[in-house]
DNA sequence: TCACAGTCAATATC
DNA sequence: GATATTGACTGTGA
């Protein structure tokens, strides 16, 4: 937490909003020790990141700081407005049907609230980070990256083994200079801000086809997931605010655009793929991701992975994909600080 | 009331 | 230690 949290004020008081579980189980508070576990020797790195996980909370001042999308993610239905600007509350993710509503802090018979576990919040996933959350999340990276050397090498390159777009995604992240113009990127080292020009017209093209691939419809469903356009959402990644198009068409758009309910098919098999590419890549333990930006359990999460449903089949469980298909989009650098925010 | 979907938590397995 | 499996629970809708 460092300085990030402090540049915002917002506190969410929305942490309650999502506070129950969806099911309102009750769980124990045991239940939110998730976190704490995922710290493998591999993680070490992302275990730093992760690492305040447990302690959710305790110190919910800090994520009140945060910029309200990151930290409530589980809480805010994610649909955290994920900007990259301070300033504009965007958009969001929809609500998730079930885990907004459900998180809602309405008194619920059951005494399961887990006040700590509700309010983990879980990385938003829609990101957005500020400009400021650049420092925190890349200290981190760096770690993450340690792993990987060869991925770091490549940051130019697609990061990600993933044929289709993710590699993109991860190129985005090289945009993290334009998130901060250097300003406290000394500790992140590896971000050079060099490669980001030079990749914004690739991150188009790939994010586009990402996007693509991963949604079953055409053009169309772009537009209408969150909102966004492959477009207009590269230039503004390449000025380092790839959010803020989307962010502005969802709210121009209409309200919904959160999200949640606009996406139309998601093709669940291959967000699942990607999504278990991306945490072996990162050593990102499941427990830790589906803690913390989906607001699930591990086995849930391994379910799903394994054995998705298809999109048509879904229902309230397409919130948890688009989670996971919003993540995804999100450049390398966001989702890692979503990971390591939503653990803070 | 019942069936179903979604999730959790415990446990087994790798 | 991480992931997979599974039984049980809860909410929703017919």
């Amino acid at each position: 937490m460092e300085n990030i949290g402090n540049l915002h004020g917002v506190s969410h008081s929305q942490t309650g909003d999502l506070m129950s579980s969806p099911h309102g189980r009750p769980s124990s508070a045991s239940h939110r020790n998730l976190v704490s576990h995922g710290r493998p020797a591999m993680v070490s790195s992302m275990a730093s990141i992760l690492e305040g996980a447990g302690e959710y909370r305790a110190d919910h001042a800090l994520s009140g700081h945060l910029h309200p999308a990151m930290t409530m993610s589980c809480e805010s239905g994610m649909s955290l407005s994920s900007t990259y600007t301070t300033l504009t509350p965007l958009q969001h993710l929809p609500p998730i049907s079930t885990v907004s509503e459900k998180f809602h802090h309405h008194p619920h018979p059951h005494p399961h609230h887990h006040p700590a576990h509700q309010r983990l919040a879980t990385g938003n996933v829609s990101g957005s980070f500020t400009l400021m959350r650049d420092d925190r999340g890349l200290a981190p990276m760096g770690n993450l990256y340690g792993h990987y050397p060869k991925d770091m090498s490549g940051m130019g390159q697609p990061l990600s083994p993933l044929s289709n777009g993710l590699g993109s995604l991860h190129n985005t992240q090289q945009t993290l200079s334009a998130y901060g113009p250097g300003a406290h990127l000394s500790n992140d080292k590896m971000l050079s801000p060099g490669g980001f020009e030079s990749h914004a017209a690739m991150l188009s093209r790939s994010e586009e086809h990402l996007a693509r691939s991963l949604v079953g419809h055409g053009p169309g469903m772009m537009s209408n997931l969150n909102g966004m356009h492959p477009h207009s959402h590269l230039h503004s990644q390449a000025n380092g605010s790839m959010l803020s198009d989307r962010e502005r068409q969802n709210v121009g758009g209409g309200g919904q655009g959160g999200g949640s309910g606009q996406v139309e098919d998601i093709n669940t098999k291959e967000v699942a793929q990607r999504i278990t590419a991306e945490l072996k890549r990162y050593s990102i333990p499941q427990a830790i991701f589906a803690q913390r930006i989906l607001c699930r359990s591990q086995g849930t999460l391994s379910d799903l992975l394994r054995n998705p449903k298809p999109w048509s089949k879904l229902k309230s469980g397409r919130e948890t994909f688009r989670r996971m298909w919003k993540w995804l989009q999100e450049p390398e650098f966001q989702r890692m600080s979503a990971l390591r925010l939503a653990g803070e």
